[in-house]
DNA sequence: AATGCGTGGAC
DNA sequence: TGTCCAAGCAT
């Protein structure tokens, strides 16, 4: 009998543990929201630009985004042969704009280093720039039907209620958490890859961060936040950050004046867009560092080539 | 481990 | 109206 992490939940035993699969794929069979990437057609390259375009960003303003870049860019081959700032430009307002860059720079080690195609192993993927352990497992799983613990916020909330009984999950993913998801992994392949979309898609429809919609949940009878009364979250709120006059505000603003154009922009043209000169000149340095933006001639700028 | 990194919709 | 939140990653 191994030991538990600090902190972990277990798992429930295997009678129940079926009874919960079963439920929670007989309600994805019936209330799965029909997107692109998850069509039988979709390619192992349209999953992981899909899954790059979700970190963080809300799946409505995926969608034309999404099916823009997969009809100019259809494999990554395509994406590797056009020049970075193209890319930034088709990521329009998404937000995290490295993104852009990372998927770019992912398509040219695909085919550089793996003729083109979208590996199938976790750690090969997780080689890849902006791909983390999740993107990683999600490629995996969803796009070549690989068995991972696939985990997300999504996924997190819905264990961290169902399973722990707790009204959220902790700040940072711990390795207990991660235990859990691998414990709670259907058998065999197939099952697996279908129970991890379900979990995150009860987790984005019905057991969301706010106002959870319990009544419509399949497995509410399980579920030990509910059994527990439904406590509210415990421990200190997360204090958000300001947004007025940040660096983030501005270097936002900057490269929307360089998407906007189509070519070079005069510095004096990024003065209007920010006028504090040394948050310019600092967010200016920044962009340039992360590659999001190069120097053109005659104290211009402009997305890279 | 804690931060920095966009954007806009929902309440 | 300001706060929270959305399929994280890199450092």
């Amino acid at each position: 009998m191994a030991a538990r992490p600090a902190g972990a939940v277990a798992a429930p035993p295997p009678e129940e543990l079926g009874a919960l699969h079963a439920d929670v794929l007989a309600w994805y069979a019936r209330e799965a929201r029909d997107l692109p990437w998850r069509e039988p057609g979709a390619s192992a390259w349209g999953v992981l630009v899909s899954e790059v375009m979700l970190q963080q960003t809300p799946v409505a303003r995926v969608l034309p985004v999404w099916r823009a870049w997969l009809r100019r860019w259809p494999t990554p081959a395509d994406l590797a042969a056009a020049p970075a700032g193209d890319a930034v430009r088709a990521w329009g307002r998404l937000g995290y704009p490295r993104r852009a860059l990372r998927l770019h720079a992912a398509a040219a080690a695909l085919v550089e280093r793996h003729g083109g195609r979208v590996p199938s192993d976790h750690a090969v993927l997780l080689a890849l720039p902006g791909v983390g352990a999740y993107t990683a497992a999600a490629v995996a799983v969803f796009a070549h039907g690989g068995r991972h613990a696939v985990v997300d916020t999504n996924v997190r909330r819905v264990h961290a209620r169902l399973v722990s009984g707790a009204a959220q999950p902790a700040p940072a993913l711990s390795a207990a958490e991660t235990a859990l998801a691998e414990a709670l992994l259907p058998e065999d392949d197939a099952t697996a890859a279908r129970w991890g979309v379900a979990v995150m898609e009860l987790g984005a429809l019905v057991c969301t961060a706010r106002a959870p919609g319990c009544a419509a949940c399949p497995v509410a009878d399980r579920c030990a936040w509910l059994r527990a009364g439904a406590p509210p979250a415990a421990g200190p709120t997360r204090r958000t950050q300001r947004w007025e006059g940040t660096d983030r505000q501005a270097r936002g603003r900057l490269l929307a004046v360089l998407r906007a154009a189509d070519g070079p922009v005069a510095d004096v043209d990024l003065a209007v867009a920010w006028p504090d000169e040394a948050q310019r000149s600092r967010c200016l340095a920044s962009l340039l560092d992360d590659g999001l933006v190069v120097p053109a001639a005659g104290a211009a700028y402009a997305l890279p080539r």
